[in-house]
DNA sequence: AACTGTGGCAGCCTAC
DNA sequence: GTAGGCTGCCACAGTT
């Protein structure tokens, strides 16, 4: 039954809460609440919720004199609506504070800055803390939950619902639709201009099976496609838009394409155009009413174990890849569709493109809604989001709870050096029967066990008149009690943590809902690792260098304690690093575990048994095989991503033969067949390339860096060309010139008669890669070269 | 003047 | 967040 406009009537609203933002209703913010509903969006307003910030008064003010005065201050035409004193607390203390209401979220730069000048008021606080964020944390209405609102119609806004109570359920599983887009365009050189080259397929594929290709007409310029897409996403109406690269490429570029047909490229829920700004070296895209993802964000941030972030290998890596792409290069766009024999070919890959990109966010989207319920963010931004910023938004949102007032940011203590964690000297050469045993969560673990945080810590001088904890070495004091800010919050994690491991130890292994909680550990794993980082940070709220540098300090001294009792019963200690030690097998393994466990406030568990292990000699560099039959290598070449596929190759097969045959002639002369074939030239171009990220502007380099003089030699080629800072350059080496970085090509520019500089590949890829294992066993480099070696040599002339 | 060897260092990436 | 390995460039020294 239709209700009364202004009627008291309640309506209950529910779905999936996708985003925050806020409209202005009689010059006041009203946040606005987003659900993705069964069947439909709904709105819902907020009228009650004020923005704010602090003003902390100055030693010699008082604060309800301070309230006083700022109350009747003014920035320009900008009055407060409201100054109230509040009592919070600050390092355990109570601390009165003047809590500044703002009309409008607008208003609050130009009070910010106007009060932080007055000399009452030592400092403002949390005023950076956006608005709508402000909301979901104070009222802990959590992103991505599955949310039930009782609204009332409104008699302000007609039309619309304002909320009277909100409630959620964190565990109740969401149903989002989601559209996922991806575009071809016409290159005719490498790098697309927008401003002359069209879109040529715009590809689109959504979670309900939905798929679309469309292409520009011949005869036609792309203003169409650009209207039928933005068309397309209106009317499927996902909850979420995915791309891969859309955040630097997609989305600009589509935006700009319609620009340059004056049209407009409607896909907010309420008809907005896309918002584009430059966030840092990226871009950030909103979309009214819709989350926004790029796989490619997700996977920089998530995927650590997949070197070159390609649309295919990260795929691949999830388990979503769509068949081979091999030869369909987007550099050769233009070449490809201009081919009428190889155009079908390209609309069935960019289905793929868009299925791909689809599956990608299918697969991350659990772990992205744990992160954006966690720290109050929506989507698009906590998908985005560092892991150093979803502490400081954890931290927030805990010192919301405990009424804590967060510390000025721009007070900060500089960057401080400080030690951190030992690493053994391995013995290089093959180990049989290995145990590898690992603190779990080390510095997380130390400091809940010592309370360590900002406001626990002592300076030194000063007296406390409860127990402390004392770090070793640098001496540094925490109050035993009553708990710091960080405790309640990094154990939670570190039980979350364990949560995902269970749940991962119930599922069989090889499965992609393993393989997916996998990820997820690891991500919170890194996310509890970054409470510590983030207290050594220097862009951080609570930085607090001595709580960083006590946390190592007692990861030094928890090691070597473990190592020294180790040795005391009889333990053969090979290797450590940072809270690890692998020890030689033996039946005091068990009661050493144990008297670790008995003595140490931390844990120390078995992470691996090896049956053969083999050290470089080199720290942080071994490969071992485990009894289960995994093989595990850390620092090795197969481990980075900036040596060639084919070096990689090598290594990997001289590792395992080396693990399972304990056979290094065998795995000699399989290096050496293989620096045959490259010599024989039977090694496909794409095993060649080397891959490494362009951290700057090429130009800006001090020496002479191959990757990036590859970009300057294709910018001076072509006009226009860029390679933006941050990406990947895959680069070949070829045989005319003499330094490596005068001969490296990318491979779009590679001239036809340019020939691959085999030997580079031989002496400073392959070779290296074979030896660093091989080297241990006596092999010469020269010798698995094919190169007769100077000892050889000398022998023959003398 | 051209070449070779070496050590310092920038740059990159990885293990924790 | 710190520790660490390794490559390639480059300056510089010591040849040839
Ligand atoms: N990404 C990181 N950022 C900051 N500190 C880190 C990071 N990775 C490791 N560390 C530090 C903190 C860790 O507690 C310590 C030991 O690393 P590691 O054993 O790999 O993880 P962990 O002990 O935290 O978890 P696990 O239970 O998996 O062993 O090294
Ligand atoms: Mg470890
Ligand atoms: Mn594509
Ligand atoms: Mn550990």
């Amino acid at each position: 039954m239709p209700e009364q406009a202004g009627s008291e009537a309640t309506h209950t609203i529910e779905g999936t809460l996708l985003t925050v933002d806020y409209v202005t209703v009689n010059g006041r913010a009203w946040p606005r609440l987003w659900l993705a509903g069964e069947q439909d969006t709904h709105t819902a307003l907020v009228s009650d919720f004020e923005p704010y910030f602090y003003a902390v008064p100055a030693e010699s003010a008082e604060a309800d004199k301070l309230a006083h005065t700022l109350q009747r201050t003014t920035a320009g035409e900008i009055a407060p609506e409201r100054c109230e004193v509040v009592t919070r607390s600050e390092d355990l203390a109570e601390l009165e504070a003047v809590r500044v209401v703002a009309h409008h979220p607008g208003n609050v730069p130009a009070l910010r800055r106007k009060f932080r000048s007055m000399d009452a008021v030592a400092s403002t606080r949390e005023d950076d803390v956006l608005f709508v964020n402000r909301f979901m944390v104070d009222r802990d209405v959590r992103p991505l939950a599955w949310t039930r609102i009782e609204a009332t119609e409104s008699d302000e806004v007609p039309g619309a619902m304002e909320v009277d109570a909100i409630e959620q359920d964190l565990e109740a599983a969401v149903d989002l639709d989601l559209l996922a887009f991806d575009l071809e365009v016409y290159n005719p050189h490498v790098t697309p201009d927008a401003s002359s080259d069209p879109i040529v397929v715009a590809s689109i594929a959504g979670d309900d099976g939905y798929t679309e290709v469309l292409t520009k007409p011949d005869e036609a310029s792309d203003r169409e496609l650009v209207q039928d897409l933005a068309r397309t996403i209106r009317e499927r109406d996902p909850d979420v838009l995915v791309t891969y690269n859309g955040d630097n490429f997609d989305w600009p570029y589509l935006v700009d394409r319609a620009e340059e047909h004056g049209i407009e490229v409607q896909v907010g829920r309420d008809g907005s155009t896309p918002e584009i700004r430059q966030a840092g070296r990226d871009k950030a895209v909103t979309v009214t009413g819709r989350g926004n993802v790029d796989g490619y964000q997700m996977a920089q941030r998530d995927l650590p174990d997949v070197k070159v972030q390609t649309l295919e290998r990260v795929a691949e890596h999830l388990g979503v890849d769509e068949g081979d792409h091999d030869g369909l290069d987007s550099a050769n766009m233009a070449e490809i569709w201009d081919d009428a024999d190889r155009r079908e070919e390209l609309l069935a890959y960019a289905e793929d493109d868009a299925l791909m990109a689809l599956g990608i966010a299918e697969n991350l989207l659990p772990l992205q809604r744990g992160l954006c319920q966690r720290t109050y963010q929506d989507l698009s931004d906590g998908s985005r989001m560092g892991r150093g910023r979803q502490a400081d938004w954890y931290l927030l949102a805990e010192a919301h709870r405990r009424n804590v007032l967060a510390p000025d940011k721009r007070a900060h203590q500089g960057s401080a050096d400080y030690e951190g964690g030992v690493v053994l000297e391995p013995p290089a050469g093959i180990h049989e029967d290995v145990v590898y045993l690992d603190f779990s969560s080390m510095y997380p673990s130390i400091m809940v066990a010592h309370n360590v945080s900002p406001d626990t810590y002592v300076p030194p001088g000063v007296d406390v008149d409860v127990d402390a904890y004392e770090a070793p070495e640098v001496d540094h004091r925490f109050r035993a009690e009553p708990d710091g800010f960080f405790k309640r919050l990094l154990q939670q994690l570190i039980d979350q943590r364990g949560d995902l491991k269970e749940e991962m130890a119930d599922l069989s292994p090889g499965t992609q809902q393993r393989k997916n909680l996998a990820v997820e550990e690891q991500a919170i794993k890194v996310l509890t690792n970054a409470f510590y980082g983030y207290m050594g940070w220097s862009g951080a709220r609570w930085q607090s260098v001595p709580c960083a540098e006590a946390t190592t300090a007692w990861g030094r001294h928890f090691i070597q304690r473990a190592v020294d009792m180790a040795d005391e019963m009889g333990l053969e200690v090979l290797y450590g690093d940072t809270d690890s030690v692998m020890v030689g097998e033996d039946e005091a393994v068990e009661a050493f575990i144990d008297a670790v466990n008995e003595e140490l406030p931390i844990e120390l568990e078995v992470e691996a048994r090896f049956d053969t292990l083999f050290f470089t000699g080199a720290k942080k560099r071994y490969a071992g095989r485990t009894l289960e039959g995994d093989t595990v290598v850390r620092g090795l070449e197969v481990r980075r991503g900036d040596w060639c596929e084919y070096a990689k190759d090598v290594q990997q097969t001289v590792i395992d033969t080396l693990l399972s045959d304990q056979n290094p002639d065998e795995a000699t002369r399989f290096a050496k067949d293989a620096v045959q074939a490259l010599r024989d030239g039977e090694v496909p171009l794409e095993d060649l390339l080397i891959h490494k990220t362009l951290t700057m502007d090429p130009e800006d380099y001090s020496s002479k860096q191959p990757h990036a003089m590859a970009v300057q030699r294709a910018r001076e080629q072509e006009e226009g060309f860029e390679a933006p800072i941050g990406s990947k350059i895959g680069y070949v080496i070829v045989d005319d010139g003499d330094l490596v970085s005068e001969r490296a090509r990318l491979i779009d520019f590679l001239a036809e008669d340019e020939e691959l500089d085999a030997d580079y590949y031989i002496d400073k890829q392959v070779v290296p890669a074979a030896h660093r294992v091989l080297s241990y066993f006596g092999e010469d480099e020269d010798e698995l070269a094919g190169r007769p070696s100077q000892a050889s040599l000398r022998e023959w002339s003398g």
